[in-house]
RNA sequence: GCGCCCGUAGCUCAGGGGAUAGAGCGUCCGCCUCCGGAGCGGAAGGUCGCAGGUUCAAAUCCUGCCGGGCGCGCCA
């Protein structure tokens, strides 16, 4: 569906491909449509002139002053007048009846206003939190699950078919030495220098029955799933809800395990080759610095083995797009598992690695250690009891994943009650109970009306200007991988609905179709914020 | 040494070729006859790490430095 802005664009891009006819040229760069920082530079304005003088060999303002005349005569009743400014800009003045007009086509739109923008639906699978199975999740494992469930339910608006999945490193030396920490505590000992030192091991080592006497194997088969059972509690807790939960252990069961089944392929392929006693991966052949190990010479696997084989299986499911949202301290992993997969036959552009940074926590004006080994780490859970779900998310939300953000534990707890989530739910709040007031028969009168009447007030055009905004936000968001980018507009359009509910009256406004057309305002805003807020996974309350 | 991410207001961070660089929090000064004060208005606060370069135009792109984080295993 074409959005008001959208039209705007194509219209100027229209006005601009008119001026330039039979120059030979190829179509160029796009030319900027932007809102404009200042009202005396109008509504929106663009670069089109700027980008065209180049080409034509004329100086921009004139080319401006053409472009505007172009653009008077397609938009009609809908430009109130077009300005030359500054080096060549064209600022746009819309009339009232314009922005009249781009609100009922939000209104149209309904519920699911910005989204279905994709131009290609795909099967998209996205792999994210994945954290060992060895200890509760812990805070940077929150920033994961908000991200992850975040960039999956925008992917979901946007018109894709997404799966969320989480892999579950059940097997290898980290699980083996969950299993001899907790027999070490069943026996009363220290665990080992290398091993899980937290208080949960213990917590674990008295709730399995005869653990001091049983095999360390069994114990950590035993302590993963419980670990798994908390993990999975505290994701729902933080309404994340995975589609799959996939084993790694499955891929070194059975014989052969799926794990040597797919180097067989890759071996058959000519990718794998023998050397030092190893079996080694050409990853160099894809782009690698150097070949990976994926059978030591011992005869044991990589965990790179597990991933090949991991991606190999996640290849054979048909999907167009693979994602993995990984840690900062796995980015020297991407260039090798790109290699891995593209010699596994996958496309090259199909795989996508998402390095998220990392979270500080900061306790007592001290960054506190967050090693799973030693036990010594805030988990999510303790974030969740002490600023809640809503606040959770919305601040690990707000910033973008390739920064390292610091989460000052004492300030999240003596701002939330300050976070600007309830700013925003506040807004939408505050809607519901406009619309109670004004009762559902005259708001639903409202959305049927014609939308005509006096002037506009600034504070409705701009509200307008931010709900036109929404589609290219979210678009730009899920390019971008960037749901940090829809907090910050949930919030500005807050902002702007309370500029407009302080400055305009709503319920009773004179004459009636001053008050059903803010009405009708109130309606689109309160659905924009509320999908805003269910992208970042937070809720819309009607009464807080 | 090499690679990835970051350096923007007191703090936490947006902005990633366009005009006078923004938000939240904090600070200061105001505002409750009015649809929800979890609010509103105003103010102070910036050499966008530094130096070059490309461009009509650079916080944004390129190069080099400085500072911080993280990687660079036949570990996971």
């Amino acid at each position: 569906m074409s959005t008001p802005l959208a039209q705007l664009r194509a219209t100027v891009e229209r006005a601009a491909a008119s001026l330039r006819a039979g120059d030979g040229a190829g179509p160029g760069a796009a030319p900027t449509l932007e809102r404009s920082k200042k009202a005396e530079f109008g509504d929106y304005s663009t670069n089109a002139a700027l980008l065209l003088a180049p080409v034509l060999g004329e100086p921009p303002r004139d080319i401006a002053e053409r472009l505007g005349a172009a653009l008077a005569e397609q938009l009609g009743a809908g430009l109130e007048r077009a300005e030359v400014a500054g080096p060549g800009f064209l600022n746009l003045f819309l009339s009232d009846a314009w922005y009249r007009e781009a609100l009922g086509h939000v209104l149209e739109a309904g519920e699911e206003y910005g989204g279905s923008f994709a131009p290609r639906p795909e099967r998209v699978n996205v792999e994210f939190v994945s954290a060992n199975p060895t200890g509760p999740l812990t805070a940077a494992g929150g920033r994961h699950a908000a991200y992850g469930d975040s960039l999956a339910r925008l992917l979901e608006f946007a018109g894709h078919r997404v799966e969320r999945e989480y892999y579950v490193n059940d097997h290898g030396s980290q699980v083996r030495k969950l299993g001899e920490s907790i027999r070490a505590r069943a026996r009363g000992e220290e665990p080992p220098a290398d091993g899980y030192q937290g208080d949960y091991v213990a917590e674990l080592a008295a709730q399995i029955p005869g653990a001091a006497d049983r095999d360390p194997d069994e114990l950590a088969r035993l302590g993963v799933e419980v670990m798994l059972e908390r993990i999975r509690a505290t994701l729902e807790r933080f309404r994340v809800r995975f589609d799959t939960w996939f084993s790694e252990r499955r891929l070194h069961e059975a014989d052969p395990s799926p794990v040597e089944e797919h180097y067989a392929e890759l071996e058959s392929d000519g990718h794998v080759y023998r050397s030092e006693g190893a079996v080694w991966l050409r990853t160099s052949a894809f782009g690698d610095d150097k070949d990976r190990v994926l059978r030591r010479s011992t005869g044991e696997h990589t965990y790179f083995a597990a991933d090949v084989a991991y991606h190999e299986d996640k290849r054979e499911r048909g999907y167009d797009r693979v994602i993995d949202v990984l840690g900062a301290d796995h980015h020297g992993y991407v260039r090798r598992m790109q290699a891995a997969w593209e010699a596994l036959g996958g496309g090259p552009g199909a795989l996508e690695l998402i390095i998220m940074q990392f979270v500080n926590v900061i306790e007592r004006g001290e960054r506190a250690s967050m090693s799973k080994r030693r036990g010594d780490f805030v988990t999510l859970d303790e974030l969740l009891d002490q600023i809640g779900v809503d606040a959770a998310r919305f601040f690990l939300l707000q910033r973008s994943h390739d920064t390292t953000v610091d989460l000052d534990l004492d300030l999240a707890r003596e701002q939330s009650a300050e976070n600007p989530v309830y700013y925003v739910q506040y807004a939408h709040a505050r809607i519901a109970s406009i619309r109670a007031k004004a009762g559902e028969e005259r708001v639903a009168g409202a959305l049927a009306a014609p939308r005509d009447g006096g002037r506009l007030e600034p504070a409705e055009r701009a509200l307008i200007l931010e709900l036109l905004a929404f589609p290219g936000e979210v678009e730009e968001a899920v390019e971008r991988r960037g749901p940090h980018r829809v907090a910050a507009y949930a919030l500005g359009l807050a902002q702007q609905f309370t500029a407009f509910y302080r400055d305009c009256r709503v319920v009773g406004a004179e004459p009636e179709a001053v008050e059903s057309f803010r009405l009708a305002l109130s309606v689109a805003s309160q659905r924009t914020i509320a999908r805003g807020l269910d992208l970042l996974g937070v809720e819309a309350p009607e009464s807080m």
